[in-house]
Parts: structure tokens; C-alpha cells; sequence
DNA sequence: GTCCAGGTTTTTA
DNA sequence: TAAAAACATGGA
């Protein structure tokens, strides 16, 4: 990965197997914002972030110093991982997963603050991804802190777990609301550690969080796989348990097991964009 | 008006 | 134990 230090902030030139679009609007995320042109607006770990990617897949981090593109955002892309490898061995297996790599060869998972991956994910039981990231944009601009232009930082654990239902009222989220404050609350108590549940074997990382109100597999397995980067966990949402269905009877291939996760990321953006290939072909 | 949305909990049989 | 129903909200 090569960088260099521009007038305008950090440019980032040569990167294989990265499509800031496509990373960001494949739904593992629900604040970034597309101003148009390639570009995108968001927060993360309390840091706004104007970037952009140009069609000769040159990506430009503005206005920031290479100290911050160097101990954050780097790593909040993702941008050591060896992309291109990992999408060869989940295309060995099968051709859906195949054809899911093709379709979308530049998605990555983002490393999110973990709080925030459990929060948003709460958020989205039940509910569309438009209106996920409504509600998610109101929470931040309720309880965050305004650290640009219109850019709110995520609502820190200790402010939430001081809410009530009431509270929550404006983010209209519904009967979420309850399942966030015992999220909150659990956290900030330290009766849920998510550094240390990121110590612990898959199942039991999954257990633990499952142990608030609220979160059950499905959001378990996302909190593991966004926010603490466990490319093992495999979030099973509608879209996925019908593709296993459809291409897996048999079972998803256990040899793709430790990137199950990316893996289910691929086929999950695939399916959804062309829901036709989960409808089975007519007698 | 009905249906559905990156599910989970609660109720019912 | 397993299958329904309920849960808030808002766009299609």
C-alpha cells in the first residue's frame, strides 16, 4: 500500500481490490453519507472524513494529516489485508461466490467502533436500511457531539446508558429503544466488555453479547464481524438463510469457515442487488 | 389499506 | 419444543 502526502490531505494510489462505493453502500455501515462525484462524508471514532475515489481508483483522504490517515484510517479500511487472495479462496468453492467476488471485487470490511457496530445493528432488526441509517444519523445528532459541519460523532456509551425510553423518543426507533438502553447500560456497566468478548472463542463471543436484551445470532454475528473485525462470524439475515438454502444445501463450505464472514459479505451485497438469482427456475 | 424491512421476544398450541 | 404473533415506524 503506497501513499503519498498531498496539498489536500492523503492520496492513496494503486490500491487492488478496493471500491470506496461499494464498501460503504454494501450495508455493513449506516453513516456514510454520498455527496456525489465519488465522494463520501462520515464520522468515525469521533473524527469526520471527506474522501473520495476517482475513476482511475485513486482514493483521496481530504484535509487530514498523515499521522491520522496512519494510525486510523488505514486501519479503519482495511487497507493491509490482502483482499485478492482471500476472494481466491472464496471463489475456489463455488460459483455464486464466485460470481458475488466478480459482481462487487472491491468491497472491504471496515473495522467500526465496536459500540457503534453493536448499536447500529440493534437498530436494524426488522427494519430497512434507509430508515436504519435515519435513525442512526438522529441518535448521533441527538446525543453525539457536533465535531464538524453537520457531523456528529457517535453518542459515547456512558451519555446512553443515562437515557430513557422518553429520550429516545426523537430517533423514532421504536420498540428498539428498549434494546439499545440495555445495551448501554450493560456496557457501560462493564457487565458486557466487548475487548474482552473479542478474547473469547467464536461461540462464546457470541453467547456474551447475546446475554442483552435484544441481540440475538443474527446481531451477535454482525457486532463480531464489523466491529471487531472476526471475519469467522457469519451474520444470517434473511438475504443470506435464503442463498444458503438456494446454493448451500449441503451447508455453507466449512473450508471457508475463518472468512466466512467476508464471504457472506460478497453474497449478501450480490443478492441484493439481483434478487433474481435467489428465485428458483420455474418447473 | 396492506405489506415489508440485514430479527428478537413473547405468546400460543 | 415449535410455530405464530407482536413489536414501532414509515415508505412502497
Amino acid at each position: 500500500m503506497e501513499y503519498r502526502v498531498t496539498g489536500s490531505g492523503v492520496a492513496v494510489r494503486g490500491l487492488e481490490d478496493f471500491s470506496l462505493n461499494d464498501t460503504l453502500t454494501c450495508g455493513q455501515c449506516f453513516r456514510w453519507r454520498n455527496i456525489g462525484k465519488g465522494t463520501f462524508q462520515g464520522v468515525a471514532f469521533g473524527r469526520p472524513l471527506t474522501i473520495s475515489q476517482d475513476s482511475t481508483g485513486s482514493i483521496i483522504f481530504h484535509g487530514i494529516s498523515e499521522e491520522e490517515f496512519l494510525s486510523m484510517w488505514r486501519e479503519y479500511f482495511d487497507l493491509d489485508f490482502d483482499y485478492g487472495a482471500a476472494k481466491r479462496k472464496i471463489s475456489e468453492h463455488s460459483s455464486v461466490l464466485k460470481d458475488a467476488c466478480t459482481f462487487a471485487p472491491g468491497i472491504r470490511i471496515l473495522r467500526q467502533e465496536p459500540f457503534e457496530a453493536l448499536c447500529s445493528f440493534i437498530l436494524s432488526q426488522n427494519n430497512n436500511i434507509p430508515r436504519i441509517e435515519g435513525i442512526v444519523r438522529r441518535l448521533c445528532e441527538c446525543f453525539g457531539e457536533e465535531i464538524g459541519e453537520g457531523q456528529w460523532s457517535f453518542p459515547n456509551v456512558e451519555r446512553l446508558s443515562l437515557l430513557s425510553e422518553d429520550d429516545l423518543a426523537p430517533i423514532r426507533c421504536g420498540f428498539r429503544a428498549k434494546y439499545l438502553l440495555d445495551a448501554a447500560r450493560k456496557v457501560a456497566r462493564g457487565e458486557i466488555d466487548l475487548a474482552e468478548i473479542d478474547k473469547l472463542p467464536l461461540d462464546e463471543a457470541r453467547n456474551a453479547l447475546m446475554q442483552i436484551h435484544g441481540v440475538g445470532p443474527k446481531v451477535a454475528d454482525c457486532t463480531l464481524l464489523y466491529g471487531l473485525h472476526r471475519l469467522d462470524a457469519f451474520p444470517q439475515d434473511v438475504w443470506i438463510k435464503r442463498a444458503v438454502e438456494v446454493f448451500f444445501p449441503e451447508g455453507f463450505p466449512s473450508v471457508l469457515e475463518p472468512i466466512a464472514g467476508l464471504a457472506q459479505q460478497y453474497l449478501f451485497h450480490y443478492c441484493r442487488k439481483n434478487p433474481d438469482v435467489l428465485v428458483l427456475p420455474e418447473e
